[in-house]
DNA sequence: TCTGGGGTCCTAGGACCC
DNA sequence: TCTGGGGTCCTAGGACCC
């Protein structure tokens, strides 16, 4: 059996554990540069505001209703989810962790499923102050299914099974075909043509027709709904085969010197998520481009690959590199928007080269002290090239503390003397 | 005026090889 | 008049996920 374990409504959940008198109050996270809402809490939902819409539509409803508004603190969040997966470890077989907030876990040879899962639905709660809710089925994707019952009904006390064909049928017959886990949009649509509604009628559906016309992809979900797994556990996580680091500016930027500032940082920052992996890269590619929204503005978009003479992982040569392609698509007289790097053609070992002048077990020497005093401090060491980010850094006005990561930001409780 | 960021997988079609 | 067959690799585009 699997389950999916998930925190529920995640971010506006870590935001609520470091400030308790938001407990029942209608809470919302935005995006990068506070562009648009990207969690909400109970409260927020109920009050009709949706996922994905820009903050300035929200600003009227969030007034009225004193909605608190936070920006990203994705280093909050990232510590809190280590925190919510390692609990969650600690007390199961076999752990994958899926994202920031879900996880699968195995429960292969586990006599009381139940009761085990409601304890690390507790565990989890009482560690961290995270809610989580368990759902557990026969396949990943009914695991998927369950989980979005044991949120919904408060019946289920967080926990809920699909353990019998009868309980299998009734789930997907409530629910709608968009809903289950790998149909997105498009597929819906195709489907509604079928006379698709509920995920029930999908798996009416010919093995042959489905197969023709949603690619094995779509065969997958189509079976794991009759209960065949196609799934299985994956729990040391594949090497990236690219890493991108990418970014909107809070304001456009027309200048080179402080585009070079942005792609030195992200290239930089895709150095290290190499390192990470105990990877090596040959070639990156930079993208630079304007605000497509603006079409009273001159559009420019442009992109670049750059090959590595030898595969490499160090910070300054993935820098130089990344600026070189810079200098190649960059172009006076636009207003820039976004720009980021992307790491490719990943490998784990790198071919020396013949004519290799660097001393490059001296510079791995290097690049380890780097991680290892950043790692403690957060990102203290930079190259010159990345500047200091204060004309392009994202807007994030509304941003929580770092309560956990950082401390200066730890939360301060005032007794006063009696 | 204002709308995120980071990934994966699959398929079709073209280039190229013997 | 008539012009093979099998394979690999790469890329772009589409679809999906959180």
């Amino acid at each position: 059996m699997y389950g999916l374990i998930d925190c529920n409504n995640f971010y506006a959940s870590c935001e609520r554990v470091f400030n308790p008198s938001l407990n029942d109050k209608p809470i919302v996270v935005l995006s990068n540069n506070d562009g648009c809402v990207i969690a909400r809490s109970n409260e927020s939902k109920a009050l009709g505001i949706k996922m994905g819409v820009p903050a300035y539509q929200i600003k009227d409803i969030a007034e009225k209703h004193n909605v608190s508004i936070f920006s990203s603190n994705y280093t909050l969040y990232g510590d809190m989810s280590s925190r919510v997966m390692s609990i969650i470890a600690e007390n199961v077989p076999e752990l994958e962790i899926y994202s920031i907030d879900e996880a699968f876990i195995n429960f292969e040879g586990i006599q009381d499923i139940i009761k085990l899962g409601s304890e690390v639905v507790r565990k989890v709660y009482k560690g961290t102050g995270i809610p989580v809710s368990l759902g557990i089925a026969h396949t990943k994707t009914l695991a998927k299914l369950a989980n979005k019952f044991a949120k919904k009904y408060t019946a289920y006390k967080r926990v809920c099974i699909i353990d019998t064909d009868e309980k299998r049928i009734k789930a997907l017959q409530l629910t709608k075909i968009g809903d289950v886990w790998g149909i997105g949009r498009r597929q819906t649509r195709k489907l509604a043509q079928q006379g698709v509604i509920t995920a029930y009628d999908f798996t009416l559906l010919s093995q042959a027709w489905v197969r023709k016309n949603m690619t094995v992809v779509g065969e997958r979900t189509w079976k794991e709904l009759r209960g065949v797994a196609c799934f299985d556990m994956e729990s040391a996580p594949p090497a990236k085969k690219q890493i991108c680091t990418s970014r909107s500016f809070g304001k456009m930027i027309d200048d080179y010197d402080n585009l070079s500032e942005a792609i030195a940082t992200h290239a930089a920052t895709c150095a290290r998520k190499l390192r990470q992996q105990k990877g090596y890269a040959s070639s990156l590619l930079v993208f630079i481009h304007t605000n497509g929204v603006r079409v009273d503005l001159p559009q420019y978009w442009k992109n670049t690959l750059v090959k590595f003479p030898i595969p490499t992982c160090d910070t300054l040569e993935i820098v130089h590199y990344a600026l070189l392609g810079l200098k190649q698509i960059f172009m006076n007289g636009y207003q820039y928007k976004k720009v980021g790097v992307i790491i490719t053609e990943i490998t784990n070992t790198s071919q020396l080269g013949l004519f290799d002048e660097m001393d490059r077990e001296k510079r791995e020497r290097l690049m380890e002290t780097v991680d290892r005093i950043n790692g403690k401090h957060g990102q203290l060491l930079k190259v010159a090239a990345q500047g200091n980010g204060c004309k392009w850094k994202l807007k994030q006005e509304l941003l929580s503390q770092h309560f956990t990561t950082n401390y200066k930001e730890v939360i301060s409780i005032n007794c006063k003397p009696k």
